[in-house]
DNA sequence: GAGACCGTCTTTTTT
DNA sequence: AGACGGTCTC
């Protein structure tokens, strides 16, 4: 094959048929693009479209490989496997589930679910919430099963065996309801690859000619995955780029690729140096910041595009004023004819959010929020999920707990505990201990719904679910504004079913609740053309827009406090990646704002701007700033005692807030009380403001 | 068993 | 500032 906008080494990427390769390449370099246009080459040379595997990152970067391939070749494009591990995983799952002990119509459990699970275990071993952190436990736990770590294996790194305790618990209740957790899409097609080689090789020879993307970011789990998958035929392709390593607290390691040429000797490599997306300021920018990292291999990547403008960075009050300040420059773009879909917004947290969001509604600006959980978390359509779930799948525990009380049926702790008792005793789900009272009458319900599920359409069902259960009745009749808004969004999530069903001609419920437990994003299930992108850096990873703003560029904010606070340079070279990644998003235009203070948990937050715009070469960015600030912040820059060292219980004194104690010392910063009604507050250590008494 | 009230905790990033 | 869980009263 031979296309016309590729250059040479990226055409002998392209044209590699057999055997292990790995590009390895900067950001904008092509990678995506050469990957695309490989499997188009396969098909080409006579290669069957269901012996080929891409995995993507995201599910949103599956969907647009898949329709770009689909706009080069055509229909026979969909009988390509283009998915996330976790698709893939839950695809063999499904083909495969009684082998591994379950059933049909197994639920898929979120993070949120996780969460309520454990601490519903940590409730039954009487542990304490204060002592045992469910948010960490749970961290802990799927971290041990990204590492593909036994019960025994995890006994062995994690001395409290309490913790141990509530991890054997955890896996047996999912078990017991026939749910597998995010992590067990990956791990159960593995385990079932160990226990049974014939299964493997059947995949094996499935899928001959295996890539993937975004290699730098594969944990353990997935690592192993594609080493069993490709160790028959050995036809695996992995684009990545070391740089742009960004989940290792989601236990991936960038060393999978760096040591993709000792796992495959016979491995071709190829990597390309020159970037197509960003003129040469915005990229010189990104170079001269990752070159601050010292755990890396510098490469060299370069840019013919024209010289562009400058970085515009601007220094603001406070986050409104930053929402201000993005809200007016996209006005401004947007008034000079540039579309909405070619600008980002991009942050560190997801808190950010709210306040651009404001003020692009505010600003009459068209937006969309990718990677919002938002929608799906709000109670009422998650009460929704949980009956659709749990009409699928009897079993699910979980969801039974959330509805069988909502609306009121008078069904409460009491009925619970004893339901709980007697399940727990005869091994049984809820739902089948279920034989009197009023709780009969919503197991009969739920038999009712079933059974009506089998005839009616997805959003027949939903409507008849809403009818039945009283939800709509309860919240039509009732005058709070809340409860108005409530039955709206019912109303949008039967257009999301609609939607669905309209791609997908008639949808069964199983898969709808597959898709949404994958995609719970708002945003993939609606219309992006015409939108303003508002997202993490984690998830514009990937992705490319003309116009590029980062918010949020502070000390604290960018890199995160948890980062600075770990104190290991890993942790802010990881930082300094993303920031890598943020600022290679752009194709035109970057803006950087950073704002003094912002509301943190309630309480205003100083900070200070981010390290990662000093270490911007001068000569691509603009900086612009308040003069009175200027001088203010040079000075206290120069007078800033870096070695000065606290105590808890110290006595200090501030010039604004007067004395206080310090109660705890971080690596940058001391937490320090102060009396009514100054109360606690945070510190930069050495400041001059700080005297020690 | 339902609803009101108060104190605590949250936010790092995602499939 | 807002969500959530625990406790108290009807
Ligand atoms: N040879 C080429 N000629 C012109 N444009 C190209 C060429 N190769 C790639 N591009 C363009 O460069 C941009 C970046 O490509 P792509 O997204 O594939 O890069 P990438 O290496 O995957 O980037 P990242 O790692 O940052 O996600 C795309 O807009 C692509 O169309």
């Amino acid at each position: 094959m031979q296309i016309q906008e590729l250059n040479k080494e990226q055409q002998k990427a392209v044209n590699h048929i057999d055997g292990p390769m790995l590009v390895l390449a900067g950001a904008g370099s092509g990678k995506t693009k050469v990957l695309t246009n490989r499997i188009v080459n396969l098909i080409e040379n006579g290669i069957s479209p269901y012996n080929i595997l891409a995995i993507t990152f995201t599910n949103k970067a599956a969907k647009e490989m898949k329709d770009r391939v689909v706009r080069l070749i055509g229909k026979e494009a969909y009988n390509i496997q283009i998915s996330t591990f976790h698709s893939l995983g839950l695809k063999i799952l499904k083909e495969n589930y009684s082998m591994l002990g379950y059933e049909k119509n197994f639920t898929i459990i979120d993070s949120d679910d996780v969460l309520t699970i454990i601490k519903k275990i940590l409730k039954d071993k009487n542990m304490s919430k204060d002592r045992y952190n469910p948010r960490e436990i749970k961290n802990k736990i799927s971290s041990a099963k990204n590492e593909m770590m036994s019960i025994d294996s995890f006994a062995k790194v994690e001395f409290d065996h309490k913790v141990v305790e509530v991890y054997k618990e955890y896996q047996q209740k999912l078990k017991n309801g026939n749910s597998v957790d995010f992590d067990d899409l990956l791990i159960l097609p593995i385990k079932l690859f160990r226990n049974y080689p014939r299964v493997l090789e059947e995949y094996q020879d499935r899928y001959k000619y295996i890539l993937i993307d975004e290699y730098q970011d594969t944990n353990e789990a997935q690592y192993t995955f594609s080493k069993l998958l490709s160790a028959k035929y050995r036809n695996i392709f992995v684009v990545g780029d070391n740089d742009q390593a960004i989940y290792a607290f989601r236990g991936a390691n960038y060393k999978n690729i760096l040591n993709f040429e000792k796992d495959y000797p016979e491995a071709k490599t190829i990597l390309l140096e020159e970037n197509y997306r960003s003129t040469k300021t915005i990229l010189n920018a990104a170079n001269s910041v990752i070159k601050n990292n010292h755990e890396r291999k510098d490469k060299n990547l370069w840019s013919n595009n024209a010289t562009g403008n400058k970085i515009k960075y601007k220094e603001v009050a406070n986050e409104k004023e930053e929402a201000s300040f993005v809200g007016t420059e996209i006005k401004r773009l947007l008034s000079e004819g540039i579309n909405e879909e070619d600008i980002a917004v991009l942050y560190r947290t997801n808190a950010q959010s709210r306040v651009i969001e404001e003020e692009m509604l505010k600003k009459n600006i068209k937006y969309r929020v990718v990677g919002s959980f938002y929608f799906y978390n709000r109670k009422e359509i998650k009460d929704l999920l949980c009956y659709l779930r749990l009409i699928n799948n009897h079993k699910d525990d979980v969801s039974l707990l959330r509805v069988i009380n909502t609306p009121r049926r008078g069904i409460g702790d009491k009925t619970i505990e004893t339901l709980t008792e007697e399940a727990t005793t005869r091994e049984l789900s809820l739902y089948e201990t279920i034989s009197k009272g009023k709780e009969l009458e919503f197991k009969n319900l739920i038999e009712d719904l079933t059974k009506a599920s089998e005839s009616l359409s997805l959003t027949e069902l939903i409507d008849e679910i809403l009818e039945k259960t009283g939800i709509k009745k309860e919240l039509s009749t009732s005058k709070l504004l809340e409860d108005e808004i409530r039955l709206e969004n019912l109303n949008e999530f039967k257009g999301v079913t609609k939607s669905y069903e309209e791609e997908y001609g008639t949808a069964s419920l199983g898969d709808f609740l597959d898709e949404i437990s994958l995609v719970s994003d708002m945003s993939e299930h609606q219309d992006s053309s015409n939108r303003v992108s508002l997202m993490t850096v984690h998830s514009v990873k990937g992705l490319e827009f003309d116009y590029v703003f980062i918010v949020g560029m502070e000390e604290g904010i960018f890199p995160h406090y948890n980062a600075i606070n770990d104190g290991s340079n890993s942790a802010i070279e990881e930082e300094r990646r993303l920031c890598y990644v943020a600022i290679t998003r752009a194709k035109k235009e970057l803006y950087i704002t950073s704002a003094d203070t912002r509301m943190l948990f309630g309480n205003p937050m100083r900070n200070q701007p981010s390290r990662f715009i000093d270490e911007i070469d001068k000569e691509y960015i603009d900086k612009e700033r308040p003069k009175k600030l200027e001088k203010i912040i040079t000075k206290v820059r120069k007078t800033v005692d870096k070695n000065a060292t606290y105590e808890v219980g110290e006595h200090i004194s501030h010039t604004e807030f007067g004395e206080g104690i310090v109660i705890s010392v971080d690596k940058s910063i001391i937490t320090v009380a102060f009396p009514h009604p100054i109360g606690i507050r945070k510190l930069m250590k050495g400041h001059p403001n700080i005297t020690k008494l």
